[in-house]
DNA sequence: CGACCGGATCTTGTATACAAGTACTGGTTC
DNA sequence: GAACCAGTACTTGTATACAAGATCCGGTCG
């Protein structure tokens, strides 16, 4: 097979590497919901053995973004509706718990950078991966804002289904601009110290993103897990490069 | 070594098994903080390979309550006071934003359900493990009647180290009589329709555990993380049965 | 007596071998 | 032609072997 040693800038691949670079090609649909994933061809294609790749599928499982069948196979998982509500819920109520724990003064530097953050994101003809990044990072500050940094990570562990789906809306949608448009209503209120009408201009947005998945899930209805836990087949596409 | 078969009742031990039973030591102080972890150990004493051993590790250590320092060893985490507050800050959001999605009928079974529940909570001379199960079982049945119940496993992956805390408080505090108590009023709020109280009682419930914490910090301080990212020694006593 | 240096013995990380089980493939049979 | 059956090639789960590194213990030297 054509260039096994393919990503050939692994140095000395340890499985934070593996995982990080399985966990990205997930998020951005490089794997598509559906694929099959074999440890082997993964391991072969990465240059290492099945040991690091395995350990991070087991990971990707705990997050939800790979189901691992024994002696069958492993696939990356179809965005489950239920699962998006899921995330979806978990993550309204920690913005807007977040919101009611904002400090009287806050801090200058934070308040600066998320300044400079909106105003990349109103940059025109912006990228949208690039997007997405000015996006996580906007609503990260929020929470360090409020100095409740760390439980992003929950967050972001359990929005992965949140995340892919959001994605399929910006690329199909229109134009970012909307979005940051509430980012910006929603750190007015929170600039002015009216904790209650940013916690009603946040429910909007994730409100927002939240409906266009409907939408999507009309339009591309094979990225969705149908009813139940229906178990894929072996010879599904396996889009690897 | 003696009894390295010891739990021969691993018939044939997955990681499942492995897992949960690590977990469960972990939680109940079996295996307590700042205890040594060897794969090695580990596996000899459950009768299984380091394999399954090391992927529990790594889920546990996903979930904060184990480190593993590369080529220096494994251990259980100490309760780190930080975590805790932030495991305290997550589950307050999730629980009080279920609280405000509660529907108009209540489903009767789950009433009728936690109705016993709290029946048994107050049962006198209980035993505090099952207090522990019949508290969890409480806090879950809240979130299935608003119809988050899902959110629940990310609340229970995230407060690994508040559920250890609440441990030694109960251990050391008065009877649970108490907290049952306070389930009771939360939940007869909840029968009444009357969210904002529910909410209201169930915040100072929360708060009450979270409070307990401090006291328990200063009679047993080295069960907490000291101050920085210390690394242990691997000469800690390895508490194993 | 104290500081220093080296080997033995741990640790986890990775690679590989084997085991158990599933699904597809091709031939055979009716 | 269609159905069935066995073989083969794949999958993940587990066990083991090897590698790189860190700690600790003991001897040695000043």
């Amino acid at each position: 097979m054509m260039g096994a040693v393919a990503s050939s800038a692994g140095k000395k691949s340890n499985r934070r590497e593996v995982y990080e670079a399985l966990r990205r090609k997930v998020l951005t649909m490089e794997l598509p919901p559906g694929a099959a994933l074999s440890e082997n061809e993964l391991a072969a294609a990465m240059g290492v053995s099945r040991t690091p790749v395995r350990e991070s599928l087991i990971l990707l499982s705990e997050e939800g973004l790979v189901q691992v069948f024994p002696q069958i196979g492993s696939f990356v998982s179809r965005v489950d509706p239920e699962k998006v509500a899921d995330a979806q819920f978990l993550r309204e109520a920690v913005e807007l718990a977040a919101l009611e724990d904002l400090p009287e003064e806050l801090d200058p530097a934070l308040v600066a950078e998320l300044e400079a953050n909106l105003e990349q994101q109103r940059r025109p003809g912006i990228d949208l991966e690039e997007f997405f990044a000015l996006d996580e990072a906007f609503h990260l500050g929020l929470l360090r804002l409020s100095g409740h940094a760390s439980a992003w990570a929950t967050v972001v562990a359990a929005k992965g289904h949140l995340d892919r789906a959001r994605r399929l809306g910006l690329y199909d949608a229109q134009s970012p601009a909307e979005f940051a448009d509430q980012h910006v209503e929603i750190f007015r209120s929170v600039r002015r110290g009216d904790a209650d009408l940013a916690r009603r201009a946040m429910r909007v947005h994730l409100r927002a993103v939240f409906a266009d998945i409907e939408r999507i899930r009309a339009r591309s209805p094979e990225l969705f897990a149908s009813n139940s836990a229906s178990v894929p087949t072996r010879r599904n596409v396996v889009v690897w490069e």
